[in-house]
DNA sequence: ACCTGAACACCGTTCAAGT
DNA sequence: ACCTGAACACCGTTCAAGT
């Protein structure tokens, strides 16, 4: 006997089960994310999921782009270009997790992929514009990319923070320039 | 009615289920790897393969382990060394999907938590070699380290090759010095 | 519109049993 | 030592049915 809840807002909903999303991926990661745990976690059917969310890859979506949201909103700290790509990388770091799994699920399914050119796209539209007073434009193109990928690549290494930042601060000078 | 193979040698039939589990890997990546596929590839119940690994993860440690073995062995071609870097990230770029999802799986399997610390060894120890000649011990703690997350980094944005190689053959003698 | 129960096809892993 | 069949507990997804 479904118990309905249509007088309850979409929207709430929505958001009871993305946080509920959110909460699973934090804890377990990837591997322990399954709708029949979100499911049990809110005390309803697993059909109450898909509902709202076509596939479980729509559910990881939703899920990290709310994550990364919270991140990106904030306003970076530091005075020149290298301490606030170290900042946005500090800010990254707890993120490498989801963001490995979404690279990983984007190789099977077309949204998924999508969704993760979308996020590269916003870092890289970031990284220039934090680089554009210090970086010529020519040569501006390849230094994004170089910087993306030397921060998602010191990411991946999972140093401990203080490495992690000297590594960047050593590095970033010299491909700024 | 199990019939035996006792009289095949070990070696040769775990070779079998290793190249069939690589097969798969190659094929359909690490979502379509599954002991109950490589076990219908070989036309054997999945059981033949846990009695020869104990898990899926060390199962696909084997594999990977192959894999990469097949690419690392081969001389680094190039005269200086960020030719042979390039050269050797060419190599791995077939390679990005693996990474992954051992990455991702090291992050719930100890065993394979730590095949992928040996990779990265590995990798490091190779890198440090290339680069003895041009970069003074005293900076080549963090060079060796930022090289790497470049490589790995740029791998990461799955450029096509040229791209791939602009960025690196511009970005890697900054950081070589 | 929203939700449930039951089912389907698929896993990884284990157990008891066979040669 | 080597292999199988059957089972268990878990999935993602779908269907038919209820309010």
């Amino acid at each position: 006997v479904p118990r309905n809840r249509a007088d309850v807002d979409r929207a709430d909903k929505v958001d009871d089960i993305v946080g509920a999303a959110r909460r699973q991926l934090e804890t377990k990661g990837f591997a322990g994310f399954s709708i029949a745990a979100i499911a049990r976690e809110l005390g309803r059917a697993q059909n109450a999921v898909y509902w709202y969310f076509p596939t479980k890859d729509h559910l990881l979506i939703a899920a990290v782009e709310q994550s990364l949201h919270d991140v990106l909103v904030r306003k970076p700290r530091g005075r020149d270009p290298v301490e606030q790509i170290v900042w946005f990388t500090d800010q990254l770091a707890g993120f490498q997790g989801l963001r490995l799994s979404v690279r990983e699920r984007a190789r099977h399914d077309d949204e998924v992929a999508r969704f993760d050119r979308d996020v590269t796209d916003l870092l890289r539209t970031l990284l220039d514009g934090l680089l554009s007073a210090s970086v010529p434009p020519a040569r501006r193109g390849w230094v994004v990319t170089a910087v993306l990928a030397l921060c998602e690549g010191v990411l991946l290494a999972d140093l401990p923070p203080r490495g992690r930042r000297g590594v960047l601060t050593e590095a970033l000078p010299l491909l700024i320039g």
